[in-house]
RNA sequence: CGGGGUGUGGCGCAGCCUGGCUAGCGCACCUGCUUUGGGAGCAGGGGGUCGGAGGUUCGAAUCCUCUCACCCCGACCA
């Protein structure tokens, strides 16, 4: 259908990338490796911000902002933290003409500045928990970069609090995931899969590190939000100590958890089909788009009026600035409509003179196509019903995908073809260890996603080494 | 960092191997007419010096050397 698109069947990553250029959310940048994200792209993001924020505020977080630029010495202050982010660290070597005495980092990240602040900023219990977020860029010189995915400078948010105990601290962290798995499932309509990283893969300097996972339509997993218990690592390398109830000095429990642009890659290619994105309602920066359709002056004079009619009656329920209005008459009909289907906008309300006489109008569903015609005085009721049936109806698609691509595997020759073939989640045993994890991954490329949460429980053999496991894991190739 | 590919009007490409008329084509753009409920048709028109530097030659988009950039595939990572 889409003559700009190539299909997903044909080649999946060339999918992705005209998906981008034909919704016009992003475009390469003349530095390699970065991405200008267009207007349409940057009004998702400001969506995701939007419905994150407020929650992070309704659970006492406040926002601040922390500098682009770190000490470099910081970074090697905690031992994990500097071999994790050593080989995809940018260094600012001069500056004013000169070379600097120190260099400074470009924050892939903001722990060590955080925990520096942390440390002047609390003296006691009292001052105790610091709940702060950050709405930031970081960069991070990546080798191999996709749009959205891995940009070597991106956009984040970033949460680091300090607590008082490891209990409050780690009650923290997955209150964290939680409202990630929210977010994503019942704004972005993307399941996910929320666990436990296993040890050789969680963040530099983590205590423990929790991922929301989510399975892309070619059965590769996304990790789209992580959630850390930091413990007291942090803590003692920045030395944030206070005083406690017991006249003791310890040092805090700390925790980081952060989402990023990449959420749009994942909302991609979730929901994309072959003529482009399709955006969930509850995210979609724009909801509705009325098309008005006339052959002549005397027809578009009636219409435009009855689009302005169905616009006011929809702006009762919606958001006015989630309602656009194509009223374009240097593009035909076709043109017009396939903009906006390749813009995702979720439900497209065609008007033309025969609506204008039978008072209606034709909505379009992006999800389905399935066309329904809308008396003007329905409107009102009839238009959020249906936004709610498309986020319901992306979220069944994508969950009822993931079921069908994911398998309980117990042996490894099976678990090989699995991964040969289409791919997807495979639960499986492991025993615990990194050698047999970094076998399966060189043998199939597939790595640990999550530990499935306590409820999975279930005993069994590792599939390779037959030790003893308490509970499977999900395996993937990922993004 | 290894392998592959590509740089030619705004976008997508052909031309290059076998140097030679004013460098073509499609889309987009501008003008006019006919059209218009899933990507219109005809006619006319504007726009490029061929990624960059050097070289070979009477003559280079085309051959040689160097260089820059981006994309794709792989190992590492949100």
């Amino acid at each position: 259908m889409a003559k700009n698109i190539t299909p997903r069947g044909v080649n999946f990553s060339e999918w992705y990338q005209d998906v981008i250029k034909a919704g016009e959310l992003a475009d390469h940048s003349p530095v390699k490796g970065c991405m200008v994200i267009r207007p349409d792209g940057y009004a998702i993001w400001e969506q995701m911000q939007a419905k994150l924020d407020r929650r992070f505020k309704e659970l006492g977080h406040v926002n601040a902002y922390f500098p682009l630029l770190i000490p470099e010495s910081f970074i090697t202050k905690e031992a994990e933290h500097v071999e994790g982010f050593a080989p995809e660290l940018a260094l600012v070597t001069h500056a004013g003409g000169k070379e600097l005495e120190e260099r400074l980092a470009i924050r892939p990240t903001s722990e060590t500045i955080i925990g520096h602040m942390y440390a002047k900023w609390v003296q006691s219990y009292r001052d105790l928990p610091v709940l702060i977020n950050q709405w930031a860029n970081v960069m991070r010189w990546e080798l191999r970069t996709r749009m959205f995915l891995r940009t070597t400078e991106f956009l984040w948010q970033e949460g680091h609090t300090a607590h008082e105990t490891y209990d409050e601290a780690q009650e923290e962290t997955l209150k964290m995931l939680e409202v990630y798995r929210w977010f994503l499932e019942d704004i972005c309509a993307i399941p996910v899969i929320a666990g436990a990283k296993p040890e050789h893969e969680k963040f530099p300097g983590a205590l423990t590190t929790y991922a929301v996972e989510a399975m892309m339509q070619d059965g590769k997993a996304l990790q789209s939000a992580t959630s850390h218990n930091l413990g007291q690592n942090f803590a003692k390398a920045f030395e944030i100590l206070f005083l406690d109830r017991d006249n003791q000095q310890q040092h805090c429990w700390t925790t980081s958890w952060g989402s990023t642009t990449r959420m749009i890659g994942a909302l991609i290619m979730t929901h994309g089909d072959d003529d482009g994105v399709i955006i969930p309602p509850r995210l979609a920066p724009t909801q509705v788009v009325i098309v008005g359709l006339w052959k002549n002056e005397a027809e578009k004079v009636g219409v435009v009026a009855h689009v302005e009619a169905i616009r006011a009656e929809i702006a009762k329920v919606l958001d006015p600035l989630k309602i656009k209005l194509d009223l374009r008459d240097n593009l035909r009909p076709g043109d017009r409509f396939f903009t906006w289907i390749q813009k995702g906008v979720p439900l497209r309300i065609e008007v033309g003179p025969k609506d204008v006489e039978n008072e209606a109008g034709l909505s379009v569903r992006r999800d389905e196509r399935t066309k329904e015609a809308i008396s003007l005085g329905q409107m009102a009721q009839r238009v959020p019903q249906l936004l709610e049936e498309i986020q319901a109806n992306l979220y069944a698609k994508a969950l009822a995908y993931r079921a069908q691509k994911t398998q309980k595997i117990d042996d490894y020759q099976t678990f090989k073809t699995f991964m040969d073939g289409e791919g997807g989640f495979a639960l499986a045993h492991w025993d615990g260890t990194k050698e047999t994890a970094d076998k399966i991954q060189e043998e199939t490329k597939a790595t640990i996603r999550v530990l499935l949460p306590i409820e999975g429980e279930e005993s069994g053999v590792c599939m390779i080494s037959g030790k003893p496991s308490k509970r499977r894991v999900i395996f993937s190739k990922a993004y």
